[in-house]
DNA sequence: CTTTTTTATTATCTTTTGTTAACGTTTTTG
DNA sequence: CAAAAACGTTAACAAAAGATAATAAAAAAG
């Protein structure tokens, strides 16, 4: 395992609560890579053992399956944490499959191990509470977006915010999804705003 | 105070994590009571100073303002916490404002005690949590069901789940911001279903 | 009880979105 | 490199939603 990979992961934990390196060695044990092709999905719609990841190169995308149409919601990218987190916490199976839409790298862990660590170390269950809490928020503004904004307003957002990455390496139709509209009416809003 | 007050507080609580007497001790003396005539705020976009709160009687909505005008995306009952819980969160100003819908009754405590309890008690600190974790996945199924269904889905949706005390006692054009569409919308929607 | 205020419906018109299908282009894959 | 798959745009039409205004009914306030 490269010390590198390690430190990225780390660093993405660190964000929210500083590790002693005792604290730091309750997870390395738990640490695997998992390699992905691109299609490859990473986790499956009705699993149950389900793992924590950071992607460490590519990028993926979640989506629930609603009559028979693939919904995708959200998006990975290098150095973020992805997991079917909900299922995670409630131990119910996956509603949601994610996978890989470029060859991808991930270092990841069990769920159950970090629950563990809850149990085990305060600093730990502080990491929960707090990425519960930054998660959250970014809910709480993504919903917020979609009550208050036209999917115009949303694709100009994503235009201009922190989320420019999301435009310029996933495919149109997604997007359309990700901003509650169809591609057809992505490609009309685009027209409309002139940008061919 | 009331003890019977106190009781739903802490069954409320309790909900996330048991806790001895010595714990919840730690709680109470932050309590106070507040009292809201119909229409009054209770928190108010801007303000910085948070409590979180329980509603003991009576209900309310929370709102964001946007181009002057006011949206409604969340409600609150009886025996439910509220609060403006991301500006808590994160320290900054409210952007949303609490109103009540009737005369209603809260039992509040600041948000800086319960954030100080986090710091003193693992088992406060787990419940922070386990409360977070709980918002998010409402958040997450509520914003699921923006990208995936269709207002009228929504609304339908709203008639059956665990959310009909929305549809018995909240007016309908609050109703429709919740939904994400215009009163005048929601309105056309209920006469395309027939219930007149 | 009467007057406001709030709330819900309806109508009209405009704008936007959904649906389906066709087409051309780009990208992947064998 | 050739075939297949994936992707984005456009068109045509239907369905739904937004905006605005008028009206009526219900609820709250004095």
């Amino acid at each position: 395992m490269e010390s590198k990979d390690l430190d990225v992961l780390r660093t993405a934990i660190q964000r929210f609560v500083s590790l002693s390196e005792e604290e730091w060695t309750m997870l390395t044990p738990a640490l695997q890579y998992r390699d992905l092709a691109r299609g490859g999905d990473w986790i499956r719609e009705g699993q149950k053992e389900l793992h924590v990841g950071m992607v460490l190169e590519g990028n993926m995308r979640h989506y629930y399956t609603r009559d028979g149409e693939e919904k995708t919601t959200y998006f990975y990218f290098e150095n973020h944490l992805v997991s079917s987190y909900f299922s995670a916490i409630t131990g119910k199976p996956s509603e949601l499959t994610i996978e890989a839409l470029t060859d991808s790298r991930l270092l990841t862990f069990p769920y159950a191990h970090l629950k563990s660590l809850y149990d085990r170390s305060p600093k730990w269950e502080r990491f929960g509470r707090l990425l519960a809490e930054y998660v959250a928020m970014g809910l709480e503004e993504r919903m917020a977006g979609l009550l208050m904004m036209s999917p115009e307003e949303r694709y100009l957002q994503l235009l201009q915010g922190n989320k420019q990455k999301i435009i310029g390496r996933i495919p149109q139709h997604y997007i359309a999804n990700y901003l509650g509209i169809t591609p057809v009416s992505l490609s009309r809003i685009r027209k409309r705003l002139g940008e061919k």
